[in-house]
DNA sequence: CGATTTGTTGACTCTAATCAAGCGTAGTGG
DNA sequence: CCACTACGCTTGATTAGAGTCAACAAATCG
């Protein structure tokens, strides 16, 4: 339960709100604050010195982002949508770990889940495109409320610099999927899943 | 210094010796143990169900490896040349681990340092092969001795499954990069690096 | 020394990127 | 309320880069 890092008494913070787009860290600042989404989303990305921009992970209410062992952040973070966010210095949790051996592997274990996070992501980008975006699809579909709508807090330039592709190739996946009646596009950020068994078989 | 978790007198253990190819563990397995590569050097990966496979690491002398928040492996593990590797059990460490902040705080590092590792790789995937291969010299150059001379001690199919490329792909960008000046290939798994600031601008 | 594995090179194919146009929806101002 | 604009998304035509299939060369091993 790495939520309990919020969750006592004394780490309790207000939320605060952000507007879509708005920076909450940038990549190299000093990683002064923990923090946890309550409402909305969040993207941490990099931009190569070529304009690429990858986008490392999306973190949804009730995940924890921002958690670095080092100084500075290594990825910048911004809000996609309006959120609300919580924030807690991390010097504070870092004292409370040293004499608290819970907390401590509760710090350890958010940076496991990420890690198992990058992991998973590694091996998305070795697939084709119609694997990315079937297996982001039954990722979304199940962090976001296990349904078979899914309503995408992001847009297709944020899913395709997530996978790896071009906002085309996205775009274009997806009418195919929709084509074989695979997915139903109800709107451009509202997706129904009307074959799961397919999507998995896609996903590997 | 993570690599005190395996210093103390309590958790000194006898290297064992590897052949090459031998599994050390598979996936799914009791991650009983975690180990340091003191001689040779190790794969972690996955087999996909269409057979591709993709490596996720290579360690070296000095690396730790197998450390899981888990109950199971997540990846398998083999040795890529005869490997000696020390081994300690995880529950001892885990058990030191609760009574001594130190030690908890040095489990959490490897596991960031994993996570830096496995986020490095994700953004080298969305590259051209051209990047892919000079980021994976740098890298090499780096981590074995930081000199000019690189000797890989994993072969083409080794360094196609961790780049997500064919092995002709990596042949043929080495053999290019060698026309460029770039490198030289002194043997197959001997290369020399001659224009660093070539590759560095190839990194990004 | 022959046999087998590993690496290189060539010809061709195919997937996703690029370049370019058009559509649809939401928001703005007359 | 309706044009006008802006933005996000889709679709089409073409290109580029890596994959595939195949042959061969080189290194390694028994």
């Amino acid at each position: 339960m790495p939520q309990m890092l919020f969750g006592s008494p004394e780490l309790a913070g207000i939320p605060v709100a952000y507007d879509r787009n708005a920076e909450i860290y940038g990549e190299g600042e000093l990683a002064d604050y923990v923090y946890k989404v309550v409402r909305g989303a969040v993207r941490t990305y990099k931009v190569l010195n070529d304009g690429r921009r990858q986008i490392n992970a999306f973190y949804l209410p009730g995940d924890i982002f921002g958690l670095e062992i080092g100084e500075d952040y290594t990825w910048s973070a911004e809000a996609i949508v309006g959120s609300d966010i919580v924030t807690v210095k991390r010097s504070l949790v870092l004292s409370i770990a040293e004499r608290d051996g819970e907390v401590a592997r509760q710090l350890w274990s958010v940076t496991a889940g990420e890690l198992d996070g990058a992991r998973s992501h590694s091996l998305l980008l070795i697939k084709s495109a119609q694997e990315r975006v079937a297996a982001f699809l039954l990722e979304m579909s199940q962090r976001l409320a296990d349904a078979n709508l899914v309503e995408l807090p992001m847009g297709r330039q944020d899913i395709a610099d997530y996978l790896g592709l071009t906002i085309e190739t996205v775009s274009r996946t997806l009418t195919q999927l929709a084509s074989n009646e695979t997915i139903e596009l109800l709107a451009s950020r509202s997706i129904a899943l009307r074959n799961r068994s397919v999507l998995s078989r896609l996903n590997g």
